[in-house]
Formats: C-alpha cells, structure tokens, sequence
DNA sequence: CATAATTCTGAATACGTATGTGAATAACTG
DNA sequence: CAGTTATTCACATACGTATTCAGAATTATG
C-alpha cells in the first residue's frame, strides 16, 4: 500500500486497469462493466480512497459549494449576528447538505468588497446572500454581481422597484397588515410602530406601510409621530421606545419592525413602569427563538425560515444549472403569545 | 479582452511575460522586478482576473480552508443546534477569516461518517469539531481521525483519560466548583444537578463533580437523589425538574449543566408554583444569548466563546502548519443575575 | 466463416496554477 | 575588456481528475 494519499492510479494499478476506468467505475458510467466496477470500487473503499475534490473541481468546473454570505451593517460587533439568520443558517445548511453540496459561510461588512469574490475563485459554484443593511449600500454591489453573470439568490424584498436579482423573501406587507389587524382587533387605537420606514430598509419599509394600511382602513391614527426610526438590534429597539415614551405621544401598542427591536422595546417599557401587555401590547417581527423567552413571551409575525432555507438553495442550484428560477415570497403567520393582550 | 474567465495565460500575454512571471508577480515572489509586478498587477486588476483556487489548491496540496462540523445527538432537529455553538461560530468564522481561511461547515449526527471525509478530499485542510454527544459513539471515531493523521481540534473536556486529539475547553469543574460555592454563600443547603453525570458525558460530569467537591467541602447534602440525569435541551431540563419536584426531594437550590436545561428548569418550577429565586434558586452554565433573557434573568456559568473560538482555528492551524499545539483550558467565568437570588 | 454491431477499455489530453532549473541579460569588479 | 555575480525571466513539468476519441475484445448476424 502505498505511503502517500492513494489517488486513482494506485488504483488502477491495483484493478490491473487504466486510470480512466477508475474514474469511470467510481462516477458509476454505465460503460464500465458491472464486474470492473465491483471490483475497483472493493479496492477504493479498501485504500480509504477519496476523490481530490480539487482537482475534480478544476476539471470539472464545478465545486458542488455553495458559499454564504451574511453582512451585518452598521454594528459587526461579535454578538451582532441576527438571530433570525443564524436560524436559517441551519436549515441552509441542512437543504445544501441534502443537495450534495458543502457550504462556506462567511461574516462580511455589508461596505466590504465581499461581491467579487467567491464565484471567481471557483470556490463556490453561487452565492447565498443574507443580511440586513441600508440598501444604499447594498444595491451597487448587487448590480455588479449580475453584471458579473454571478450565480446568487438574497433574501429581502420580492417585487417592487427595489427588486434586483433573484430574491426570496416573506410577505412583509401582508405580515404588517396581520400584526396591526390583529392589534385592532384587540381594540388597540393607537399604534406605533419601531423602524425605520424609508427606502433604506425596504423590509421595515413594507411592514410598515402593511400595518400602516390596516391602521389607515380601521379609521384609526397613523400619525407620522407614532413612527420611530430604530435598525435591527435590541439596544436600538430600546432606544427607541424610550424616545416615544419620552415624547409623550399617546399609544397603546408597538409594533416592532423585528423581533430584536420589540424586546429592546419591552425592556424600555418595563424600565418606564408601564405594563405590557396592560398598558402597552406589543408585536414583533421574525419569530426569533429568544421571542417565546422574553417576558411576556413576544407575539410575532413568523418568518418560515425553514422553507426559507429550502428556497434559497433550491433556488441557487437552479440558477447555477442555468435554468429559470424566479423569485419567490414566502407567506408570513401571526404567532399570537402573551405580549399583545390576547385571550 | 478574452470572453471567459482570464487566466494567468491571458495576464502573461498582455503583459508580455510568461505565465510563471504572472503567478509569481502575484504572489510576491522577490524574484520578479518590481517594474514587472506593478505592470501585472494592474493588469490583473483591469481584467478582475482571481487565482482559481481549485488549480492553486491542487498544486500547493493546501486549501486554505477550515470546515467546522457540529453533531448532534440524539436529536438532530431543526431547532436543536446547541446556541452555544452557534455563538462560537461567529468567533470562529471572524478568526478563520482573519487568518485568511475560509470555513467550511456541516452539521452531522454524531452517529454518521463524518469523521472519514473532509481532509481526505482535500477541500478542507484540518476540521474543528463541536458538539455534545455521548461520548461512547464519539470517541472511536475520534480514534480514527487520530489514526489517519487528520488534523483536527475539538471542543471538549481537557485533561483525565477522557482526552483524544488535541482539545480546547473550559474548566468546567472550577465553573462548576464557583457555582456550587456561590449558591452555599447565598445560604443555599440542598443543591441539586439537573444533567447527566456518567462518562458518557464528561463535561457535563465535570461540573457536577465540581460542584460536589464544593458541596462536600461545606459540609452540605450530597445526596444521590439530588441528581438527574438531563441532556441538552430545554424540554429534557423541563422533565427533569418536574421528576426532582414530584419525587419529594427537599432542594432549595438548582445547579443546571447547561443554560438550556436551566431555562427549561426554570418552566417546570414556575409551572410547580414555587418561586425563583425565593423558593428555588437556579444557575445554569455557558451563558447562551437566552440566559439574560429567561425570566428571571439566568445566573450562570460562562464559557468565553469569543476566546474560544480564537484559540481553535489558531490551534488547528499551527497543527496544519506541522508545529506542536497543546490542548488549552479557558477559565470559567460566574455571571450572576437575578435567578440565584443574589443581592 | 467473414463481417457488422456492440461493449468495454486505454492513450492522450485539458483544467489553471506553482515551482525547480537553467538561460539570458544587466551590473559590477579588477 | 574579460570574468564574475546578481537579477530577471522562460521552459518544462507536476498536482489528480474527467472526458474525447479510437481501438480491442466480444458477440451477433448473414
């Protein structure tokens, strides 16, 4: 047995045969013989033999990796990864897994030059975008990536002018319409809502403008002063309630634009000595796993990041195997706990 | 400009040189003038051309890149990843990254072939594995890896027979020690743990025995009775506390092995009608993201997972550089919050 | 029995990079 | 100016696999 990591000419040498059969019997080609193949794959799986993934990917041009990547603006602190993401991460994984693919994962600053590189190098057949971050940002480097011809698939915002490049993502509007419903069908009047509602963040933005409709049909109050500007982090969900608070605005709900900020939001109330869901109900956004801990456990709208997962990859391989795909909305469901007043 | 992907070749022709010239241009090879390097270089910018990382990894026999594989056992459901792991990922991707390794990472049941792929098909240089499992299917396989000459770190229990390949941990029998100390301070006089403390799970041992010597020391109960076995998860936190409480068992005091099996204790107690901190204090360990969520708010035992995550890829990686790395003890830090019943 | 059709295998080669070796030029020395 | 050294580059080749093409072995057919 030779000393060295056993390559496919050690293996035919064993099998009596030629290299290429080798390669041949182990890819399963039907034009080996059933009785080689046996053969050649006993001696392989004797060897402990491993295909070099190099260089099958150099000639192939295919590494059967998919590579993901998160961005995180304005705060990449270490603890800063929403958890929501790092939900899907699972399920990314587990689908990309199933497909006989390997994953990369790699942390980026949104400002970085993260979009020229992966696909390039060959490393990764496509990429996987996630992440929130001011859109300002993110769109030029999206219009490289498919000025590029760049395999990728995002989560964000389907539809709409904002769209760019396959995208999947879960209704926002429809998710804001059932939170602010359900707030007013609890007989809340006046609802705020935490996020930023510009351009910006056209997530927040949707499930703003789908609460704010909702609000707007029941012939209830959307003042502009019952919106406060805050991004993804419980520090800034804090921040924010305690703004309003302050203000003296008059309200008897928030809804959160994610669930980070609503608990950041129930900890400013609490500070504040008001009663949740007494005084004030709340409602998130995600269904992160820290949303059933908080207390009150947080009423939410859920994002299926399991499906989610699935999407995005099934997604991606198409695309890479140069099929259509299209982008894709996901539905949103109301997840009713202890924090909006119900039952 | 060429329609496919440039290569060395294209940058040589345009730049008047062979292709070696180019590969060592680019790599910073002394031996090329800087005239010459300057002139490649902003050719290679212009056409965005990127090494082919699959040519370059198949020449150079390394890959430059890290895979992380996580197991679970036994139950490898969706929701199931161990948040502790999930934290150090981060810290593991940012390091990884930092060292100019990408990551490659996979979750597998502790069960599976894992332990037999990754380095052997050369997309991966070395493997950090992470993860709780029984350690009677575990250790053979690490035995394997050891035997095939793999290159591997693992999260685990350091020092005592137990230990296989080269290990990073915590002390989890100091962390277990200061919690049992910390509650016997706080007037505490019957002190359970809620976790298995068989071989089979020799951290979660560890901090038992840890918090038994402390207990001992005291002159406290030690009972056997004050034992249950729990893994870790909340609902098997949740069992156990509902067993503790129906067998009649006098304890004031609840040492979880694990932050999750804290926070699932903590359910059962409230649901039981007793109070924490008053009629039962609790402290968990690791210091998940949930623990300062749980209501009240976890005391636990932390386990520096930024630091942690450091100290692995820099281990994995002077082992995969052919240098001696020795396994290495992180301190176990207590946090106290409100579920102890301090101040 | 000769020829055609079929099945299986081997020789040659390409994927794109990195590096050992040696040749050419330039730069010095005495 | 011959001879030496330093610098800068090109040639040739290896990494391990997958595929094209053609040829050998086998079987079927008239």
């Amino acid at each position: 047995m030779p000393p060295h990591k056993p390559t496919s000419f050690d293996i035919a040498q064993l099998a009596g045969v030629s290299q290429p059969t080798v390669s041949r019997a182990l890819r399963g080609s039907p034009s080996v013989s059933e009785q080689t193949r046996k053969r050649i794959e006993a001696i392989a799986q004797q060897l402990n033999y491993k295909v070099d993934k190099n260089a099958s990917s150099l000639r192939t041009q295919r590494s059967n990796t998919l590579a993901l990547l998160f961005f995180e603006d304005p705060t990449p602190d270490e603890t800063g990864i929403n958890p929501f993401f790092l939900s899907m991460l699972a399920s990314i994984t587990r689908t990309a897994a199933r497909r006989n693919h390997d994953l990369l994962i790699s942390f980026q600053q949104l400002s970085a030059n993260w979009h020229v590189d992966y696909e390039d190098s060959r490393k990764a057949d496509g990429i996987i975008l996630l992440g929130y971050g001011d859109y300002e940002l993110y769109q030029p480097k999206l219009e490289q990536l498919i000025q590029q011809g760049t395999h990728f698939v995002r989560w964000g915002l389907v539809g709409g002018q904002d769209e760019m490049g396959t995208t999947i993502g879960c209704d926002n509007m429809d998710g804001g319409r059932s939170a602010a419903e359900h707030l007013i069908a609890l007989g809340r009047k006046d609802i705020a809502f935490l996020g930023d509602a510009s351009d910006h963040y056209p997530e927040f933005r949707d499930r703003y403008l789908g609460a704010r409709n909702a609000i707007f049909a029941a012939g209830l109050n959307i003042s502009g002063d019952l919106q406060v500007d805050a991004f993804n982090t419980e520090q800034s969900g804090f921040d924010a309630a305690q703004q309003l608070i302050n203000s003296g605005v008059r309200f008897d709900a928030i809804f959160a634009a994610s669930d980070l900020i609503g608990i950041g939001a129930i900890r400013a109330i609490e500070a504040a000595g008001l009663t949740i869901p007494g005084d004030i109900a709340v409602i998130g956004f995600d269904d992160i796993p820290a949303a059933s801990l908080a207390h009150p456990p947080l009423t939410t709208v859920q994002q299926d990041y399991r499906a989610a997962g699935e999407v995005l990859v099934d997604t991606l391989l198409k695309l890479i195997e140069g099929k259509s795909a299209e982008s894709y909305t996901l539905p949103a469901k109301l997840v009713v706990r202890k924090s909006c007043g119900a039952h």
